[in-house]
DNA sequence: CCGTCTAAAGAGACCGGTCTCACAACATAT
DNA sequence: ATATGTTGTGAGACCGGTCTCTTTAGACGG
């Protein structure tokens, strides 16, 4: 009873060709719109193909053609709003120049990574969007690009690799966050941020592999420098992975013997971190400490007080990377270019004024 | 001084074999991992395999053995935290069954879904899981199931179509949700929705062509009726589609002649949008009105107060997908099936309790 | 020493499109 | 009339794998 019992062969070419009585080659000429083919065995070929109910192929055109028309997309965390906003751009872009996107997620693990990108190349997608989990490591993006698949970074950079880059204004918006701070009187800033902290022996700065955090915290520490602050790596703090590592950052933050007054939220999930760690330790914001954040999440709007943020606009960045890589597939000889989407400070309520 | 000067065809299992020098087929073999081959010739292969940097071409393989590895997935919005939770779950059920996924944006749009699906079917997707814009209009997936490809509708049941589905148990979501406002003394409850408002002269249900949207409306109408309450329908809204309609529909519904005390949202952004309302309206909540919002989205918990939310368990449900339509494409013949997912109400501040 | 069996390797068809080339039919030029 | 050009159609190679079938070589029995 079930027509599933046939596996059902797909219809193809030489199936409507049969049906239209004309050769493979014109059926597939009307078919696949190219070449010249009469009216009369145009209409012929359209009749049989919607009467079987034909649908190309599009594997066996992609073998033929060499091209897939899909774009990879390697992204840390769907998840993540930055990220879905993010792949919402690169797929705006995408569906207007025509092609697909595939999406892999590598969890912001290397190996993970790795395996995305050697089996998206494997489908012979058009081109490769990539997150790099890690600026330091970069063999299978190496690889990439001798394979001669166009490559765009997205929201981190790696110089040493000759690939296009898109990212947020990182070092401007963390020098414009932290002056803002310093301006209304915060003299003991924090930055946290929720990369893995494993690298024993290292400084902090050499432990970030993560180029857009490790601008960040360059412009917040030059940005401290530049006010004649100390030491101002003291309140740089790695590792607010969960809500669980992050209370205890914070917590060992605020017994500092001097506190910071402010801290600056590295994305918009630490952002909520700290925010919930702050309300679980009875704290007021921003009467017993500010905050900033990065990305203007959903829940920073509607918080009391609500949230002072770093606007990235990401929308913005995921359509330019997209539009960037369709340029490179579509006429290839195109200098590698980083390009920076600016962001602007949104001021709210999440900072005091401290008056001395 | 470009190396993708040669635009570097691509290394084969032919160029392999020649480099290993045995034959296509014994290359083939190895780099496949299927026959039988001596050791040494393995080692041979799989040394030149690597001194070329073999890749193997997945469009290549897909074609001889028909499957291609990848699961199609047609959402309404990836921007949506539900969609982007469900695409994370139905990921992990892939990655962990071998197969990779490729997403689609609808736009809620019936016109879009028809051709992403068309498309999908083109790449040959093993299977697809769809969130059907309209319950009306199956056409298409009627194609799919035609096609022999395996079909998971997700989040919206189709009873007319034979294809499995997951959703949440959202009549009985409405009710315990419903029921608990009534509980706390509510009398005039409203329910306000995304859904386009287009069709004249049609009643409210009949308008709701979506049929999560319709099981709770119908919760909510029964528990309303079971109550002894008039006239259910009454505060029922559609057309909250942005925060400008969702301010007009909320200052209309406020407006009444006896205005609703208890908002019922139908999804996370409706409910956001619902509270910036009220918010702009200088109203309180839980004082001047009530609300309840579907799922555990990030704000809902940090506002002040915090949002009763009727947690539906996304991730499950996207997990559940993908487990079902791989059971599906591995071994075929499995009854059809509606999975729901069980909800639960997570109380929080956003209801007063209303004394008589 | 020959025949048989089996393991390992090779040859080549096939998947479903694209695309080049050959060729037929007819129009136009000489 | 023949030479040349144009247009529409057919035949078949090709993309890069898989996989069936055939062939080769070595092991073993009698």
């Amino acid at each position: 009873m079930e027509d599933s019992a046939h596996p059902k062969r797909a219809v193809t070419v030489a199936d409507v060709a049969k049906a239209a009585k004309v050769s493979k080659a014109t059926a597939a000429r009307v078919l696949g719109g190219y070449g010249v083919v009469s009216a009369k065995i145009t209409d012929q070929v359209i009749a049989a193909a919607a009467a079987l109910e034909y649908r190309p192929n599009e594997l066996a055109r992609s073998m033929s053609t060499g091209r897939s028309g899909i774009i990879g997309v390697v992204v840390g965390d769907i998840e993540n709003a930055f990220f879905s906003l993010a792949v919402r751009g690169i797929s705006d872009a995408a569906r207007l120049a025509g092609f697909n996107v595939i999406i892999a997620n590598s969890g912001e693990e290397l190996a993970a990574e790795k395996s995305a990108v050697d089996l998206l190349i494997g489908k012979r997608v058009d081109g490769l969007i990539v997150t790099p989990a890690r600026c330091d490591s970069i063999d299978h993006l190496q690889h990439v690009r001798r394979a001669g698949v166009p490559l765009v970074l997205f929201d981190r950079a790696i110089p040493e690799l000759e690939a296009d880059a898109v990212t947020g204004d990182d070092r401007d918006a963390a020098i414009v966050a932290t002056r803002y701070l310093i301006g209304q009187g915060h003299r003991r800033l924090a930055y946290v941020s929720a990369m893995d902290d494993e690298g024993g022996g290292l400084t902090v700065l050499e432990r970030i592999s993560n180029s857009a955090v490790r601008e960040r915290v360059e412009g917040f520490v030059s940005s401290l420098t530049e006010a004649g602050l100390p030491n101002p790596l003291h309140y740089v703090r790695l590792g607010a992975t969960d809500q669980h590592h992050t209370d205890g950052v914070i917590k060992r933050l605020l017994s500092d013997s001097a506190p910071p007054t402010a801290l600056l939220a590295s994305d918009s999930l630490v952002g909520l971190r700290i925010f919930k760690s702050l309300r679980s330790l009875g704290l007021s914001i921003p009467n017993d400490v500010s905050m900033i954040s990065f990305l203007d999440a959903d829940w920073t709007s509607v918080t009391v007080p609500p949230i002072t943020i770093v606007n990235q606009r990401v929308y913005e960045m995921g359509k330019l990377a997209g539009e960037r890589l369709i340029a490179r597939i579509e006429r290839a000889p195109l200098a590698v270019e980083h390009l920076r989407v600016s962001t602007s400070l949104v001021v709210r309520g999440s900072v005091a004024t401290i008056s001395r």
